[in-house]
DNA sequence: TAAATGCGGTAACATTGGTTACATAGTCAG
DNA sequence: CTGACTATGTAACCAATGTTACCGCATTTA
């Protein structure tokens, strides 16, 4: 655990912070598809990332789902940390895009390390900015873009976070993470195909020129 | 400046942060309408409000504007305050939506005053998930519901920041913060009259039940 | 192998909301 | 009072996208 938390971390936090995290910190995997929090759920602990992505969706009242950004290595849930600290609910679900290796650290630290840590609360404050930027992010490609944009956007983040030119995704589940219909995605993703710029499968697709 | 600051401060900071504040801060009236701050500017100093409402918008890349959330007594500028930090640029535009009394608060306190004081950690952090949660409403608004409903919340809203039934803005000033354009709103406000929810005149509208 | 299921392609249509255009009426400066 | 300007009302039209329906094909399961 020391060594991958070191390779994550080693840059942003001091040493006798590192050893804490090692001491308190539970080292978890979580495989692909695992959901991590419910909207609703209470929160007790927080987690750092140390290799692997996790998609944060928002919930509309029937229960539809709009892909808000991802987590990576070296980041965190900012929506956690002041849910754990508050004593409040999750405003929103986590799921493991793919496999995933982490460290919990218990909800008491948080607010222990920020008084004792100068690198911890650095690391807070640009997390709260990170997560702020990225809704802001989703917000202008909702309320600015059309789909056919939304769409490309969504793909090139997906290579990015993936780190992979092959999709496999159908396009039930592109349509769920955009808050659209199949049909919207298919015939989007067919005038991409046509204009060269991907290549459609069946539950696959790949990117060739966005 | 110490009663006003009392008055909205005085049940969360504890005495000697009250009184470093009062030391270090620089109180400021601000007009309706006054620009407080622009996209892309740098920020050297945060501020506290004491009365009045600031509204903070965002921009797509022709210029036009999206109202994101209001500010009101008792609170901060979450964007702000990660900005002062990191010394980034600001994302959002900030502007007086009423006259505004608030104190601002030199960048450097932000950080010395997390390390001291645990009344202006929590502060710090109950702000940014108020500021997070209201980013994710108007996301919600955005992403989930249609026109009609977008106009309804944003005229509850209104009545309630502004508190006063009476709304003195253009159907071309409401377009700009829903991010529509005035025909849309006109017609939409037209249909809510017929309704008997709303009462029209030039230069204002009157809410008789939403 | 037959049937069921899941995925994607596509046409036809409905709805929302954005656009253009123009009319009417209030307001204000001269 | 007149002309200019601003706010609003409204019709007609268009584009984006959501909806429904049905197809063929691939994969899985009985």
């Amino acid at each position: 655990m020391i060594n991958q938390l070191k390779e994550s971390y080693g840059h942003i936090f001091e040493d006798a912070l590192l050893s804490e995290i090692v001491q308190v910190g539970t080292f978890k995997e979580i495989p692909e598809g695992f959901k991590m929090m419910e909207i609703g759920e209470y929160v007790r602990s927080m987690p750092l990332l140390i290799s692997g992505v996790i998609k944060v969706l928002r919930e509309d009242n029937e229960g539809d789902e709009l892909l808000l950004y991802y987590l990576e290595k070296g980041e965190t849930c900012s929506m956690t940390m002041t849910c754990c600290l508050g004593q409040k609910q999750s405003e929103i679900r986590a799921i493991a895009e793919i496999d995933t290796k982490l460290i919990m650290i218990p909800v008491g630290k948080m607010e222990e390390w920020t008084a004792k840590y100068k690198s911890w609360r650095n690391f807070v404050f640009e997390s709260y900015h990170n997560r702020i930027n990225e809704l802001l992010m989703t917000l202008d490609s909702i309320a600015f873009y059309q789909m056919d944009e939304r769409l490309t956007q969504y793909l090139i983040e997906k290579v990015r976070v993936n780190d992979t030119d092959i999709i496999n995704s159908t396009h039930q589940e592109i349509a769920y993470d955009l808050y659209t219909s199949r049909v919207v995605i298919s015939r989007l993703l067919k005038k991409m195909e046509q204009l060269g710029k991907i290549e459609l499968g069946r539950n696959y697709l790949k990117i060739i020129n966005l």
